[in-house]
DNA sequence: CTCCCGAAATGGAACGTTCCATTTAATTTA
DNA sequence: TAAATTAAATGGAACGTTCCATTTCGGGAG
């Protein structure tokens, strides 16, 4: 807008009509572009808008409409590069079918996600995808989802809950990884990390358990570590792990984050990663990459799981009749150095 | 809400008004908690809503009010953990005050940027908080903010335009890493990362060549090295640096994402980083620590830049006559094993 | 010249809230 | 007990849009 004469108060529809010499009806004909107004009209209105600097006002508009485009997401650790991630593929098919994200971070708090959940509401939200902050019940859930607000959960199951999921395959994935270490010949296999009270641990614990089973191996009841799902945490729980009488000759890790700090209490133990112990993780983060040694993890495609909640979603939004529906997907292998694969290689070839 | 009766559509404050045999202005009193109401009628109100799952209109409140609680936070790159920082740091200071962050990621489009400024001031944003796209033109940003939108542009200085900005000392960080890679003894240096044509690649260019002006050593224009703010940008560019006849025996580099690319290179080329060369970065992103070796690196509180970027813009928006104001936030030097120091005091004592 | 028809434009009610000006009820004071 | 005061509750206009039902306009057919 030109640097002239800035309106001081908010300018409606009426006084562009006012200024353009046209009634709000015709205004409101070239803003939705519904009904046929002359060109030279229409013309005329743009430029006095652009020339008073109108902003239209969808609150206005949505009190008749009950229409709104917007579409919450909540996330419960947006320091986690996984869930920017996740937020990125969700924006891009938002932005493809002309909605727009309202995002938030919960931080894991379930206070703070209630009271973002109720804002998006309150605004018009059409729907939300969340992704549960930890001791997220169904019952508040259920507060937060109504008629007119659609709901999907993401990442994080949520047992009990009646919306529409998408999720990544936490126990194949786990049961992958696993196979991996038994074939390399691991028989002692730790898992460390999560707390046993998280839905997702408990998926890929069950991975992880079924693949020993199969293979006729036993578990070592006193290899089975929690801890908090973070650097620190992996740091001390492999520190115990590695004082075991017995130690383990390979550690499943929670995530990447958990079995980064497990690499370096190993390190910290004068062990080599890769050769001494095979520690392996979960997500396929950008950090797996750029960690040394590299880290073997499992790659769940977080962009990929965001659009697909997102056109989920949309599909739940524009067809209202559209069953609640829940996608689990892919939980691919990517071999690097931490399991010692390529040790592993080289001595049974020579 | 208990499992009955489901509203088949909106409920407004006169079906509670209704429903608990009251007018809608009382009910109206409750919500905003303004007038004196019996506190059993509140009671009674309170429980209706409750019972009828109603959902507070912000839209049709803010009509009358033009007071929402709303502020956009537009980011460029939430893939960049640093972004994710500042995201968190702006989110933190925002709640506290009552306001809702109401974020989007537009993945450096200048297109994507206009509209979704554009929707959030449709929607009644009070601010926006802006880390502008790469080539965001002060024009296009005029369009932006207007007498009820305040506008506050973070990270990425943007000369010629009147807003309140945030961003870190650049300059000063960039002379300090310099300055210290000179006191290790290099005077071989490069400059590595970034395209001239970023704003904030001159600034930390600028600090990187009073440095060395100041140190009275020449800089060598052929270790200007150009390239995307990228991990394969930086990697090809050190390649090239290292192709050089006469290489450089340390590196600056624009950002850590870039500096982690060069350490690629150059462990590709089978340079151990620390011993053979230096190579420094910007940001002390969470990578910065966990690659190996970890990296000297600029630290600038990209959590403290948001909290405090709310906050002035919080600040303007309350006292709508506050003028814009700037501010540098601190660029402090982390050193940790990547420029060698360590070996080098080894050397010296020994 | 009148009639008719489609195109273009318009007036007004409605959306869900707030808030001012009132009314009604409850309580205190003289 | 009446008057004065305070607390509690209410009706209605207003906010900026949309959209239905109308009206007006501009020509072409009869």
């Amino acid at each position: 807008m030109p640097q002239g004469a800035q309106p001081r108060d908010k300018v409606t529809i009426i006084e562009i009509a006012d200024a353009a010499g046209v009634s709000k009806s015709t205004v409101s004909l070239v803003l939705t572009g519904r009904g046929s107004v002359k060109p030279e009209t229409r013309e005329r209105i743009l430029q006095v808008m652009d020339e008073l600097g109108y902003v239209y006002n969808r609150g206005a508009a949505n009190l008749r409409n009950t229409q709104s485009k917007i579409v919450g997401l909540v996330l419960n650790d947006l320091s986690n590069p996984f869930f920017a991630e996740f937020a990125i593929g969700v924006e891009t098919v938002l932005q493809m079918a002309g909605y727009v994200a309202f995002m938030a971070n919960t931080a894991e708090s379930v206070v703070r996600q209630s009271q973002v959940m109720k804002m998006m509401r309150e605004h018009g939200a059409r729907g939300i995808i969340l992704c549960p902050a930890l001791d997220t019940t169904a019952e508040e859930l259920a507060l937060a989802s109504g008629p007119d607000t659609a709901l999907l959960v993401a990442i994080r199951r949520l047992p009990g809950v009646a919306a529409s999921s998408v999720v990544p395959d936490n126990v194949a994935g786990s049961a992958r990884i696993t196979r991996h270490l038994l074939n390399l010949g691991h028989r002692r296999i730790a898992y460390l990390g999560g707390m046993s009270s998280m839905v997702v641990r408990q998926d890929r614990h069950q991975g992880f358990s079924e693949a020993m089973a199969k293979a006729g191996v036993a578990i070592d009841p006193g290899l089975n570590l929690e801890c908090m799902p973070t650097r620190d945490g992996g740091f001390s729980a492999m520190s115990s792990a590695l004082a075991l009488p017995n130690r383990p000759t390979a550690v499943v890790c929670y995530n990447d984050v958990v079995a980064i700090g497990a690499m370096l209490a190993a390190a910290r133990r004068g062990l080599v990663v890769g050769r001494d112990i095979a520690i392996v993780g979960f997500d396929d983060t950008s950090e797996a990459r750029h960690v040394s040694p590299a880290l073997t993890t499992i790659a769940v495609d977080a962009v990929g799981l965001g659009e697909r909640a997102a056109a989920m979603l949309l599909e739940r939004i524009t067809n209202r009749a559209a069953p609640a529906t829940s996608h689990v997907g892919p939980a691919e292998l990517v071999i690097r150095e931490s399991c010692g694969a390529y040790q592993h290689a080289l001595t049974a070839a020579g």
